[in-house]
DNA sequence: CCTCACCTTTACGTCAACGTTAAGGTTGTG
DNA sequence: CACAACCTTAACGTTGACGTAAAGGTGAGG
């Protein structure tokens, strides 16, 4: 008892919370990016916490970072891996095998830095572009007025 | 005379100098990215080295920033924005007709800072994330081996 | 002038990432 | 138990970003 509140959600409160559509929550599913924690006596999908998380962390790769659908099973295919080998790790005490996994696990951190580097590298060098225009444009308006002017501030975000 | 030497190239040691399909990149005249030099008397493509600067960006937004060519059409239109706007600043002296023109790029460039700076703050915590990964496994293998072993070390980067 | 490698436009094909519709089953509320 | 609002699978449609093939023109060397 007391199972902690594991609340069970139906996919369209899925979709609203995490700002997905319903078809693509399920096409995810069919590629394999994730497994609704259960189904319902009817066969309904029901979400848990960690659905809710992982649908969150799929949306952020998606539209963020740009990655393809391919690349973001990779990327959890790999976490996955992480934490078998991490139990793999725990209840093996051959050192050798120790060794060999946390090899293949620096390798796999080695590898994903190296594209996630270049990426945010190029994304740095536009954004610090952006902010020497932004700063010269202050300068000039500065100079224009004589005073600081009120910022248009487009929408509430930051 | 001296016009500088501006080699002008057909499409296809473009394309192998950039890295783009000739395709892909007649694909990106006819979305409007950008207009080909010139023409041959025949109706060869002719491309100039700014042409090539200009296809370079493209492939970096569209590979690392995975922006959709929509959305780089719109960056570029921005750059010409303010390309005009700065020919018209240099014109006009108007205060006026100054001060709104600059207004006017300062917001093009504080949306620009947004969106880059939302896609590099998420990069930004997977990196550190794989970072962490990294940091402690070669921690745990040092400890295994008494000895700090040979870093892969795959491009000198930093 | 011929030839071959390259170019042109036009048009249909493809793959990812869903959208949309169809035909029907499920749940909770009155 | 009726009914509206949700869900299911299956299947076909759509859009972006090209690939590929067809039918013909171009241009530099021999």
């Amino acid at each position: 008892m007391t199972d902690a509140p594991t609340r069970l959600r139906r996919i369209q409160e899925v979709a609203a919370e995490t700002g997905l559509t319903s078809r693509a929550i399920r096409y995810y599913e069919e590629l394999g990016l994730l497994e609704p924690a259960g189904r319902s006596d009817g066969a309904y999908r029901l979400f848990d916490g960690s659905d809710l998380e992982r649908l969150r962390f799929i949306k952020e790769l998606r539209d963020d970072a740009g990655f393809s659908l391919l690349q973001i099973g990779q990327l959890l295919e790999d976490e996955a891996v992480r934490e078998r080998n991490r139990e793999r790790l725990r209840t093996t005490s051959d050192p050798d095998e120790r060794r060999s996994l946390l090899i293949d696990a620096r390798d796999r951190a080695v590898r994903q830095i190296d594209t996630l580097r270049a990426k945010r590298d190029r994304l740095d060098r536009m954004l610090a572009d952006a902010e020497d225009r932004r700063r010269h444009l202050d300068g000039h308006l500065t100079e224009l007025d004589g005073v600081t002017y009120p910022h248009p501030d487009r929408q509430g975000h930051r």
